[in-house]
DNA sequence: ATGGTTTACTGATACGTATTAGTAATACGT
DNA sequence: ACGTATTACTAATACGTATCAGTAAACCAT
């Protein structure tokens, strides 16, 4: 039975007859350190009989670690983000590392506020995906050491800040989705892209512009909609689309789940696709392969990412990383499945 | 200029010419304590100057509270959880306070690695969702007075500790889903039951049987199949099941994947739902409404049992909860959608 | 002028640990 | 038998903060 109260170091030692220090020494193995058989035994005995646990905080405290990292997503029930965050979460466990979880719902202020929290110094290294703030925000926690891998929309430059950066080419990503369109032959093909103005929004559209130009076929912009990332949006957006005549027969969604709402127009109106209108969407999510039909898509390889990316901030933890900033561009892939 | 080490409190001190102490009570604005305009200024003008930001390890020690709680889950990427987590998050994030976020992948080695874990005190409270260990493994984490809230599968006795639990009557709920598809005529139901012996699995499975005898149906155990929780595996099983004669004419899925996955299969076979056979899942995943056609299943508003096991944790962090332990039902609800 | 109250602070300490610098005792080589 | 090396520890300290118990000075009422 264990008393109600935490047993310390020096309880330990208390009861094993020894000093706290030497306890500390036992707990840790400390190298170099002789601790004979019998005495090693006493105090582990002590230890099991108080029931004694360190205290992660005052361990910290004192050795300047704190043995978690934190993963800063705008939105966790976004399907693009579990697999990400699970990625993450295998690197940390692996160093014995805790994960700190953080929802900014792409918000101004919470990406904010989190930042000014991890200045509080409880956390070793972070991931972040930020849709406001930038570079320059990052600067104090780098500047206190606390390594920073961000997720972002393309090749940075982070000057002269020790800052790691990860970006798939959102351009060429929706440039092959696009192409991919046009050798199956489409040659009106309409865009549904989201409507907030982030970075990855505008190289998606940039793609798709150029895959058409590069084609030689012309850019039509009425077949280009803004609406909500959600599937509901995406449904709306078509169903404005599918107004314009002659109709497009195809389109490429800013992401999944506006390609599934497109989808569900496109049934709504009585038509099928990929017959009448093929769909290509963008992320992979979980659901792309659970609808009817399957949706033809750009995967990210998001647990690859998030894996790389806490590899990443590892290797600044233990020093073994370059002193500039990384930016490393990942792979993508068009996934062909029913819808296209 | 912030200087490259972190200043403390002993630092804005000198630099105001006050002492450490008056800095923390500016910092802390601690209530009875007299602080003249000039003299507060004076400080703040000196953590700004510096760049001074709280300790929070150093804090933690002092007050032994981390400001921190945990969540215990088995796979953020299983798409029950996403809104379950966020639920917690919501009130986290009011609280001030942050969250440690832990899969187990349904494995007891982690189960028992991440409680052994939070023995270490680093989180003032835990919701956790636990498949292999039992109350008992609480036990230690309950006695150093962390607070914690489960999610189970039925109503428990926690006999004289302080552990809180939140639970769904599966049971009743499967039977309510089962019922809707007697009510609409079909009395040849089958069930796919999923493989791992977890207690819901059982429940799920009890409110099957119950239901089909409450209405003087006779129970075929054949049209009960065993297979992984995941559309693959439900797919496989509906395959199975489809060799059956006569067919069933609806499927209860002891989750939603599966029930996706058996309706890729009554498609694959020629069929459709719900026009062939009707399909019911469980859970609500995301993906529930995405599919074609829209899968009816049995919600367990995840966001709001997140929501609350957070506030209850609360409750007892801030010592306003009774002191032996609650065991509080959660509603669930049918949602009808297209599939049957 | 006196005693009491309020104002504006500060010194000292403790939280639980890791680590440095040491010491006393034993063992070892010759 | 002597000096040296090794073994087996320990005392003291610091990490950065919050807080308790003061105290000196200013202010006030009579």
């Amino acid at each position: 039975m264990t008393s109600p109260v935490r047993p310390t170091q020096s309880d330990v030692a208390r009861l094993a007859g020894v000093s706290q220090a030497t306890v500390s020494h036992v707990v840790n193995d400390t190298p170099n350190m002789a601790i004979p058989q019998s005495t090693r035994q006493r105090i582990l005995d002590a230890i099991d009989e108080l029931g004694y646990v360190p205290d992660r905080t005052a361990r910290s405290l004192r050795t300047r670690k704190t043995y978690t990292i934190a993963s800063v997503i705008p939105d966790i029930t976004n399907p693009f983000y579990p697999a990400f965050q699970r990625g993450i979460q295998g690197v940390t466990r692996q160093n014995n590392y805790d994960l700190v979880a953080y929802d900014t719902d792409g918000e101004l202020a919470n990406e904010q506020r989190i930042l000014d929290s991890l200045m509080q110094g409880h956390v070793d290294g972070a991931i972040v995906v930020l849709f406001h703030l930038g570079y320059e925000s990052l600067e104090p926690l780098l500047r206190r050491e606390i390594p920073i891998v961000a997720l972002v929309a393309g090749k940075q430059d982070s000057g002269d800040l020790p800052l790691d950066s990860l970006y798939i080419d959102n351009t060429a990503a929706a440039h092959k989705a696009v192409s991919y369109l046009i050798e199956k032959g489409h040659t009106r093909i309409g865009m549904l892209a989201g409507v907030e103005e982030t970075p990855p929004r505008r190289s998606r559209i940039l793609g798709y512009q150029q895959a058409l130009a590069d084609h030689g076929l012309s850019l039509v912009e009425t077949l280009i909609r803004g609406s909500d990332f959600t599937e509901e949006g995406g449904r709306e957006a078509m169903l404005e689309l599918l107004k314009v005549s002659p109709l497009p027969t195809a389109i490429f969604a800013a992401n999944d789940l506006m390609g599934i709402g497109a989808m569900m127009a496109i049934r709504e109106a009585g038509l099928s696709a990929p017959e009448d209108i093929a769909v290509v969407g963008f992320d992979d999510i979980p659901a792309a392969r659970l609808v009817n039909p399957s949706l033809t898509t750009v995967t990210q390889f998001q647990h690859q990412i998030g894996k790389l990316a806490a590899e990443m901030v590892f290797e600044r933890i233990l020093g073994s990383a370059p002193e500039e900033g990384r930016s490393i561009e990942m792979p993508f892939e068009l996934i062909v499945r029913d819808s296209a």
